[in-house]
DNA sequence: TCCATATTTAACATACTTGTTAAATACAAA
DNA sequence: TTTGTATTTAACAAGTATGTTAAATATGGA
């Protein structure tokens, strides 16, 4: 799979989002990460290991356990991608603005034509 | 499934990406952007739907057509969580940059202690 | 009305994801 | 070496995703 897809796909599950969010905290255990969640410690492995894969946490073995921390570079094409379609959203809202410009009342009267509260 | 688990799910599919690239030039009908794809029809036209459903196309009926055309405001959210861990591994960048800056070779001599290139 | 064009829906096959429990592995300490 | 703790792997089930082909639907025009 592609890297790009791989990040994204490692980004749709709120599990995975939630553990990385624990580890912008802080670096944790597997133990420590699979407390909050109402599922076994299996399924947070398996979790951490789409994210290891997908370049997003790197694991340091320390005794027996293994220590997680974040890799927020891994997030970088994914950002870089999403960032080239800013423009489009932000030209959308121009527009409504303009729009809003057009379509509000004029001001009337000694107006100075600066903008004021609706 | 939340909002942001759908966003970066539809994302996850590099023919659902090259779609949205495709539509940031312009409005296409459903024929138009199936063809460059060696894929079938109903195979497009279901990426089309799982697009439209996470709000990231817009499609209207034209006589027998669907043109469809990029609604980027769908990608706000996704950019905006990711843009949270944008300092995590601007940080990362930072400590390599002061990492390098403290192994480099000690300007000698009668250096104007400049940044020179390597 | 009948036909051609554009697109979607239905039915199906295959593969992937994600969760479970039970067993295996790795290490520390008694 | 035996035991306890931390974590992963294996085997399995259920649900979801994605592609296929064939049929259905919608619209414009002869």
């Amino acid at each position: 799979m592609d890297t790009l897809s791989q990040t994204f796909s490692a980004l749709a599950d709120p599990t995975r989002r939630a553990i990385l969010a624990r580890l912008a905290i802080g670096a944790a255990t597997v133990g420590e990460l699979a407390e909050p969640f109402d599922m076994s410690l299996p399924a947070v492995s398996r979790h951490l290991r789409v994210l290891t894969d997908a370049g997003l946490i790197e694991r340091h073995t320390e005794a027996q356990w293994r220590r997680c921390e974040l890799r927020a570079e891994g997030l970088r094409a994914a950002a870089d991608w999403i960032e080239e379609y800013r423009r489009f959203w932000e030209q959308q809202f121009d527009r409504l603005e303009a729009y809003l410009k057009r379509t509000a009342p004029q001001p009337k009267g000694k107006s100075d034509g600066r903008k004021r509260r609706s």
